[in-house]
DNA sequence: GCTGGATATTTCATGTTGTCAAGTAAATGG
DNA sequence: CCATTTACTTGACAACATGAAATATCCAGC
């Protein structure tokens, strides 16, 4: 092996742009999904919580592991939100330790309000016609191994 | 318009769930990245910056304005990484306003075993074919209205 | 049934990221 | 030369995140 420029040069320049287009694609979700969330007055993580709930009660057990971070952590979060009325702790009867953390009624409309107005949805994808969106379905399903 | 079930009946089904795929792509992502920096001891913006630096000396001012967040932010992350000698800053001899941010060697040598750790550059696209990558690259590029 | 270990949650201490307002220093335009 | 703008830092504060320790409950094995 000759004298190289370094370890990236193993990628080939085509891969190479396309994980860029994936990190612009990421950071772009990213700033909308705060800014969306913010228009609600809720952060980014309240958001995500809020929405997990809206599946049911859920413990904060398994909050912590779809959040993937430390139980201790919901458990401030899930504060906040129940301290604005959006969520509300209920016993688990089947398991006296576990919590489970619940949307309130004003909690769902709050979660109802910002899924529509994820405007990401829509707005870049509208570029694309019908059939290109499939492809780029089947294309990212491929990348994510959901059909191996 | 007859009796919807929600607002999001307004978008179609295959819109639907390429904007789930792409959520799904951003939270592996964001994973995989945080994982990377922590490997180096690093957090998720002390990478991004030592990342921004390697573009070369760089103004406090659009530090914050490439992570989209103040510049008083950027003040303590640059302190820690310039503490752990990753990072210095230097003057402007042609503004003695402005501060230049700039890696160091070490700062440079563990930007660039970073880079060399983000395996999500390899992994997934390497489902892919050439071909297929060139697809995804051109559209995700209309996606992101790179091409007007 | 008891007991010991595992599990679910919280609390506390601590660190990082983020905002905003105020302050300092330097450039710039009348 | 002076007022304004610009670049950066500081300080106060909130949210998020981790880890260790405390509490309450469950469960397996005896």
């Amino acid at each position: 092996m000759g004298t190289l420029v370094g370890m990236t040069s193993r990628i080939d320049p085509l891969t190479l742009e396309v994980v860029e287009l994936i990190g612009t694609i990421v950071a772009r979700y990213h700033e909308e999904y705060e800014e969306a969330a913010a228009k609600h007055s809720l952060t980014g993580a309240q958001a995500r919580v809020l929405g997990l709930l809206t599946g049911g009660p859920t413990p904060m057990r398994r909050l912590a592991q779809q959040l993937k971070c430390e139980p201790s952590n919901v458990t401030g979060i899930v504060d906040r939100l129940e301290s604005r009325g959006l969520a509300e702790r209920r016993l688990d009867p089947a398991d006296r330790r576990v919590k489970l953390a619940a949307a309130t009624e004003a909690g769902r409309e709050t979660s109802e309000r910002l899924r529509g107005s994820l405007d990401f949805a829509r707005e870049p994808l509208a570029e694309l016609s019908d059939e290109d969106r499939t492809v780029l379905r089947d294309l990212l399903k491929r990348m994510l191994g959901t059909t191996p």
